[in-house]
DNA sequence: TTGTAAGCGTTATCAA
DNA sequence: TTGATAACGCTTACAA
């Protein structure tokens, strides 16, 4: 029989102690106590100071945040969109804001879409309701009235990613025009001269049109130092394998001699890349070389290794906490625009000529 | 040109409608209002009452949760925390997790230990103070003080996938033995008969534990029936490839005639070994055998497709939300433990003789 | 330097 | 059925 649980009854709850309680058992006042804890380094004796402390830790007290909350109108509360927490990518920059919140005394409050942009709004109000502190955003973007909501609560903004339409809000962002640029080089220096871009549908989401302008861009660029250099792009949509598996097929026929390249703009397209591969019984490299946005866990074992344009992740979460926690210290710049660059992780895919 | 946005000046915030300016405006206390908005069906006079609804319309008012919660001692949020925010399964499960309690009208406060279990104290303490109504722990579960002082300030607990040594609460899991003989069998009928069982270290670490376990009593229940049957288990560190390197080499060696497998105990697990098998140049099915715990959207493109048991992560998720919401509701039932199965997803990593 | 008291936005208790 | 009024736990003038 294991020893007794000491806090078997679950009727008899444990009651958190409360600054009066303090104030109390250190036969001083309510003030006091308030003011040890926060203007510690002024106004106080040191015997009143240290009988506060000792009281505190016998107590174990710790402050109420919500009564802070409700009295000072700060709830060191960030509220957190994420479009989908089931992209590895929201996931990487929710654990760099998250190590930075946590540092500076902040808890995140989450709240996922699941995809599902129009519930942006709701996701601003519960959250507002709250008093959280701030926002970070990383949504479609579509529903610019949500994000305007933030802002007109006076609460600052910073957004991951994706930018909202016509929105003065500090923006941490890969660079994308600048990764493209870096993938798509490497396929042509690679060898590569009949290039798809495959896109989740553009839809007007701020990163997928910005990295699809980089591509046509540098493939006009590229046109006149690079003989037979060509480019196209695809929209491909979550269910629709048959139509990616056409523009694969009509990109290695448009290639003939020439070698055929993939410049996928995310990790979900890549997934659905490697599918298509797979479905047509291609290799990556020899076949079709490819070189991905996102780096992942998976891509160095699938195929020969998955070439892929890394994106500082972690920095970018972290950079966005720490922008809004300096907004929300005060801070009263024009937005600002931070944008990290990518870092090519050349791979097995876009060797044309196997090993 | 756009309209011109009328809250262009964030020197002016805009300020919530509080309970008293919607009593004002409808004429009556803020006790009514109070009343109208929790106990709208009982003791209300029509007039009054749309009297109070079209102010609170007017003023876009909504009631403010960190004063509702100040008084009622009930804040509507459910705090998660989870060891790694990174790992994929934590993900999944927080996404249903979360689906649930958005609907039942909770928030999620979250919080990540990035794998530092040191800090389970620091989390519950952290989300305690914020008031929250229960948790949801997805953690190590070594540190028992932790989740015991959960308990102790009389919150209701949700255990996902690790159980805490000797704490009552509600637990919600695969079944890890049913799925870990699921696995295991599924390599016997493909062929394979010298097993190695990868786990992370132990650790004691509940999961970790079971599925060992259960591996060790599939083999020594088995080997009556399956001549020649032979299993082993190796527990894998995060940097140690060398190590596990010499563990596949040595799989392979005492197979000599025989069809080697590897059982991965999870995903992580799995992508090592596939990094490993990329670095002897070995081909999994042909070579060595691989069934794994977790299925992941990247399973099916490394190699000929890993087979995998798949977690009911989504419906794991939801569980424990909901388990967590009766609690909160009061239901006062004795710890239960719910435990589901896992799906088993067949592909070419267990298939010895290659198509 | 410390204490008193008011008030943040609610809900709950009591009278009316 | 409705309205004062007192909390909830904290911070902050203002007074001492």
């Amino acid at each position: 029989m294991p020893t007794k649980n000491p806090k078997q009854s679950p009727a008899v709850p444990f009651e958190r102690a409360t600054i009066a309680d303090v104030a109390r058992q250190a036969g001083v006042s309510k003030a006091t106590v308030s003011r040890f804890l926060n203007h510690r380094e002024t106004l106080l004796t040191t015997d009143i100071a240290s009988r506060v402390e000792v009281a505190i830790a016998a107590l174990a007290y710790s402050p109420n945040p919500m009564a802070r909350a409700l009295k000072r109108g700060r709830s060191r509360l960030i509220g957190l969109v994420v479009a989908d927490v089931t992209n590895p990518f929201s996931v990487a920059v929710l654990r760099g804001a998250e190590k930075v919140c946590q540092q500076a005394g902040y808890l995140l409050m989450l709240f996922n879409l699941g995809n599902d942009s129009s519930r942006e709004s709701e996701a601003i109000k519960a959250l507002t309701a709250y008093q959280v502190e701030g926002f970070i955003l990383n949504t479609l973007g579509r529903d610019a009235g949500a994000a305007a909501d933030a802002a007109r609560y006076g609460k600052p903004v910073v957004l991951v990613d994706r930018r909202h339409h016509d929105m003065q809000a500090d923006f941490v962002s890969l660079d994308n025009a600048g990764a493209v640029r870096l993938g798509a080089r490497h396929l042509v220096e690679a060898g590569y001269r009949e290039l798809l871009f495959v896109s989740e549908p553009i839809n007007d989401v701020s990163s997928r049109l910005e990295r699809e302008a980089a591509f046509r861009s540098f493939i006009s660029d590229s046109a006149v130092d690079v003989p037979g250099l060509r480019g196209s792009t695809f929209e491909s949509t979550a269910g629709d394998t048959e139509g990616l598996d056409k523009a694969l097929r009509g990109l290695r026929q448009r290639a003939g001699e020439r070698l055929p390249g993939v410049f996928s703009s995310n990790a979900v397209v890549t997934l659905r890349v490697a599918a298509a591969m797979a479905r047509l019984g291609w290799r990556f490299g020899a076949d079709v070389g490819l070189v991905g946005v996102d780096d992942t866990e998976w891509s160095p074992y699938i195929g020969p290794g998955l070439s892929s344009i890394a994106q500082p992740t972690d920095e970018l979460g972290r950079l966005a906490a720490g922008c809004l926690i300096e907004r929300i210290k005060g801070m009263d710049l024009p937005p600002r625009q931070i944008l990290l660059s990518g870092r090519l992780l050349p791979r097995g895919s876009s060797v044309s000529t196997p090993t």
